[in-house]
DNA sequence: GAAGCGCTCACCCATTCGGGTGAAAACTGC
DNA sequence: GCAGTTTTCACCCGAATGGGTGAGCGCTTC
């Protein structure tokens, strides 16, 4: 119930200047309570740590599957998102990962400070409120091929052409896929799996 | 060609302090060159500014529209919208308000500072790539309206309902709708939306 | 006041979609 | 080996979608 002894070492995976200096700087007052040991452009820490704080800009989600080699080829007490998006935006990479919490930008230095305490002491900060485990909404590997397709926008018959399936197995994933996520149509579909990150971000735009 | 003599105001207008600690950090370098005099939680600044670094973040679209407002009232030079995302996001916003130029929190401080430098210098950086005028790709009002309906997944008649619209109106709206973005479909033209922040992200999810 | 644009609606038609049922092959776990 | 899951496909059917044409009304602009 005392003040801490030692302080909580923090590495923060992380490309962008702003975020590194950021945090350090909104960090700084805290020191007897975090210590910011390590601001590493995307590759590993190299020395122990209590928390790695995971930036999702950095790399996006092919980062994230990282994560779980990450915590256990160094010495890496505990995985946290640090993230703009709402919580519900990762439910499909916390089941698939080792995380241990999740901890919004939007937090003040206090507020940062706090959370990471509670998760250094063993709660999982953002995770129980929609953990909810993978029973029947985890999405099969072909289910999320055929969404991350349908999320671009394209027609059944072009996912069908694209995974070399019928028309009729895309339309048999879609079914199960609608069922899952709770949806009715492939917009709805498609919004989620935005939300969800499983679709890449719309990039061509009429080439001038 | 010299050396600037006055370094460039810079008033911040953020509510994250993550970012308003780490610009400040970030720029400390260069205080010859730009001085960041204001960090105001969404506020106007009190006093006049060379450069307003407007964060998207603080209150999303909605403050887009205090842009205007702001750089009449008040001693704003420019106006610059200082963003994560793709430049592409914010055609809309552009089309509609006195946006002097795009920087992204990507940038370190000495590319932050030269496109400050650039942009007050009458450059439009980030604008000329994109611009484009509205010609024949500017949405009515009505269409964005029945696009941000599309883009979370109702169907024709439930857009319908909402707007107290025929189905048939609203068709004839997507297909003005489809043709000005480009896509074939529905669900491409909610893709493009999330892009362009027409829309929200997906908030309810299974209440438990 | 004619032209143009935005908003509204109707009708037609082919295609696509959503949903239901059924089922075979392969692989996984107990 | 058997139960369960995943992947694959087929057929049916009603509803929704996409695309085309035409048209009336109101407002703005030249």
């Amino acid at each position: 119930m005392g003040t801490p002894v030692t302080p909580i070492r923090i590495a923060l995976v992380n490309d962008y200047e702003i975020i590194v200096k950021g945090l350090q700087t909104m960090l700084a007052p805290f020191s007897d309570r975090v210590l910011v040991v390590e601001f590493d452009p995307g590759t590993l820490p190299s020395k122990p740590v209590d928390i790695a704080l995971f930036d999702t800009f950095a790399g996006r989600r092919h980062s994230l599957a990282r994560i779980n080699a990450m915590a256990k080829d160094v010495g890496i007490g505990k995985v946290v998102l640090y993230t703009w998006d709402a919580p519900a935006a990762f439910l499909h990479d916390i089941e698939r990962h080792n995380i241990d919490g999740i901890v919004t930008k939007a937090h003040t230095g206090e507020a940062l400070v706090q959370a990471i305490e509670r998760i250094h002491g063993g709660e999982r900060i953002g995770l129980d409120d929609f953990v909810e485990p993978d029973a029947a909404t985890a999405l099969s590997e072909r289910e999320k091929e055929v969404l991350s397709l349908l999320a671009i926008g394209l027609t059944n018959r072009e996912i069908a052409t694209e995974l070399y399936l019928s028309v009729d197995t895309v339309k048999t994933y879609l079914r199960g896929l609608f069922r899952k996520l709770g949806v009715s149509n492939r917009t709805q579909a498609a919004v989620e799996a935005a939300g969800h990150h499983l679709s890449p971000p719309p990039s061509r735009r009429r080439a001038g």
